[in-house]
DNA sequence: TCAGGTAACCAAACCGTTTTGAATTTTGCA
DNA sequence: TGCAAAATTCAAAACGGTTTGGTTACCTGA
């Protein structure tokens, strides 16, 4: 059942019906209802391809996922990002399309997106500092808002982010307070931006209190349980351990505490750990009471907020260069106590 | 740059241009070269709403990820299963529409996604017990995919799957050869189709050594790190307790290796641990030895799989009821030895 | 030389909507 | 009652490609 055919039986044009349909004022309300019946009785449905073409607008917001060829690794909070997004999208009738880019390709898939008209607006995943995909989608003139900061980057741009550093920080004053003096931190790789504001903050810290940062104290690799662990470990033998660790995510945690156990501690009276709990869905951090201790804030949430920025900015009803910085939540769990006396 | 503009640019006829680039034979040589060396130069990319509209395909392939209200849980597979359908989707021209949907709603987005055109396939992710979305999608003569199958569905229709029966017997078979006679097993929530065959598989192994299956060592659950602790460490507090687990995940594995260690026991010397291991990009079982032992199957090759069927039946080049059983490996790992002999 | 075939190209129709500009009907008011 | 204004409705033109059904020009062979 398409339009001319609902028309057709409606004895209306096409015009009518469409403007019926779509809430135009010029038509009067009998109609309207009579429409509205016959479009229901029929179950009609506008052919998306055709709305698209004859209004250029896609209805459809791109979330390009890079696929770095160094670790091979899809971020795996986007599952949880995109499921707030998305929920965002099938509100406001919008489609998700979703490319997952080796980033050598990156470039070219924005400029087709583009180009080929498949999309409104963009999201941008995981940036990294200085990150060129700012200025190319400034150029081309997409809509788009970044999930996250691009440190160093000085052109305006729209972007949801955590506040990183302030949690951060945050999390070693509280550790500071704690009596701990050691903190390691265990950081995801520091070309993304995310890391270089968490290690920002660790090191306000520190420096707010007058301790120097120890270089062999601070780790940035991929956040795996695996590393968290051989990391962990590792500075555990070390003569002059550490007495806390804060971690970037969970799944490191995850690691650093089989370490702390391993070598006969306990977490929460030996050593301490400050976790970021993104609130994955599938990797949650306790379920009434929290395990560790940890600066919280929901990426799902941020999904949200992105999304309803991107569709407020593609529809032209928000600024363009909008910001929306999300405060973590510092949640105490059972893996932060006081230091222990040195021996 | 449009196609009329760049036909009038070269003083052809858009049907001519057109044809040209679509590699139609009826098109000299020669003005085929002057026409891709013109759209190359001017940088000229077919405008994808219209080619949809005028070809009647939607070039697209949607992905519905189920998102259960009973567990808010997004399928942790399904980044990687996507990154590997995805790579097979771009090279064939294909956009991927990518719908997250409270199970209440799916009915709905199928019958939308059908109606309105806006995707020429499905991929249909989390088969449960007799899922009726294949009886819908059937009736809808949408063609789609199953990554899974699903118990009790009795028509026929295509799917991609891992050999869970066979792997979990194998996994079982393992540890019985080991010397293990009590095994646990903590599963997936068994209405999902996978954690019922992967049941199957250990019951057979056990049935196939005569040994009865005990209800106390088989627990089905959310694969969480926090439920795979608390089930093995209730297990191991038992008189009559496990001397090796199997697990559906590998989540779950971290948290019975906690429940392990918590527990003064060793991993691989007083209790083993078999998992299964979808190889997921950001959960690796270790990078050159494998941690766990584990039935091993990549998530994302099968999405390569899934995804070249489903372009296939689109086209009409495959079968359309295809089916793709892959066998998973028997990884061995530091997580599995001899089980302890009877105090 | 001419009929018939083929290679190369083109005009116009089409896909199913929205939107523009105009025509028709109804209403309100003098 | 008549006429301008307002309310409805409609025909036709977009949107930007693909496809159908020609047309033209050039060969080929009798």
């Amino acid at each position: 059942m398409n339009l001319k055919e609902l028309s057709h039986k409606l004895g209306l044009s096409p015009t009518t019906v469409s403007r019926a349909l779509n809430g135009y004022p010029e038509v009067s309300e009998a109609t309207r209802e009579k429409v509205v019946a016959a479009a229901r009785r029929h179950n009609y449905q506008p052919n998306t391809k055709a709305i698209r073409l004859a209004t250029g607008r896609a209805m459809a917001v791109g979330h390009v996922v890079p696929l770095s060829n160094r670790h091979e690794i899809v971020n795996p909070i986007f599952a949880d990002f995109i499921a707030g997004a998305g929920e965002m999208y099938s509100r406001a009738g919008y489609d998700l399309t979703l490319s997952i880019v080796p980033d050598a390709q990156e470039t070219r898939t924005y400029r087709e997106l583009h180009s080929r008209g498949t999309v409104d607006g963009v999201i941008v995943h995981s940036p990294l500092e200085n990150d060129r995909r700012i200025a190319l989608l400034q150029e081309l003139e997409i809509p788009f808002v970044v999930h996250g900061r691009a440190t160093g980057s000085e052109l305006p741009y729209s972007w949801v982010d955590v506040n990183n550093r302030r949690a951060f920080k945050r999390a070693t004053e509280f550790l500071l307070d704690l009596g701990h003096r050691r903190i390691a931190l265990i950081n995801g790789l520091e070309f993304m931006d995310f890391a270089i504001r968490r290690r920002r903050g660790y090191l306000d810290a520190l420096e707010g209190h007058g301790l120097p940062a120890d270089p062999d104290l601070m780790v940035s690799d991929e956040m795996t349980e695996t590393h968290g662990y051989r990391h962990a470990q590792r500075m555990l033998a070390r003569p002059n351990a550490p007495t806390a660790f804060l971690c970037s995510s969970m799944i490191i945690g995850l690691g650093v505490r089989r370490a702390i156990e391993d070598a006969g501690l306990k977490m929460g009276r030996d050593i301490s750990i400050i976790i970021h709990d993104d609130e994955l869905s599938y990797m949650r951090n306790g379920d009434d009471v929290p395990i560790f201790t940890a600066t919280r804030s929901s990426v799902r949430e941020a999904g949200r907020r992105a999304a309803t920025m991107l569709l407020g900015i593609i529809a032209k009803t928000s600024p363009s260069p909008s910001h929306e910085l999300l405060e973590a939540d510092l949640i105490i769990g059972q893996s932060t106590g006081p230091a222990p006396k040195a021996p």
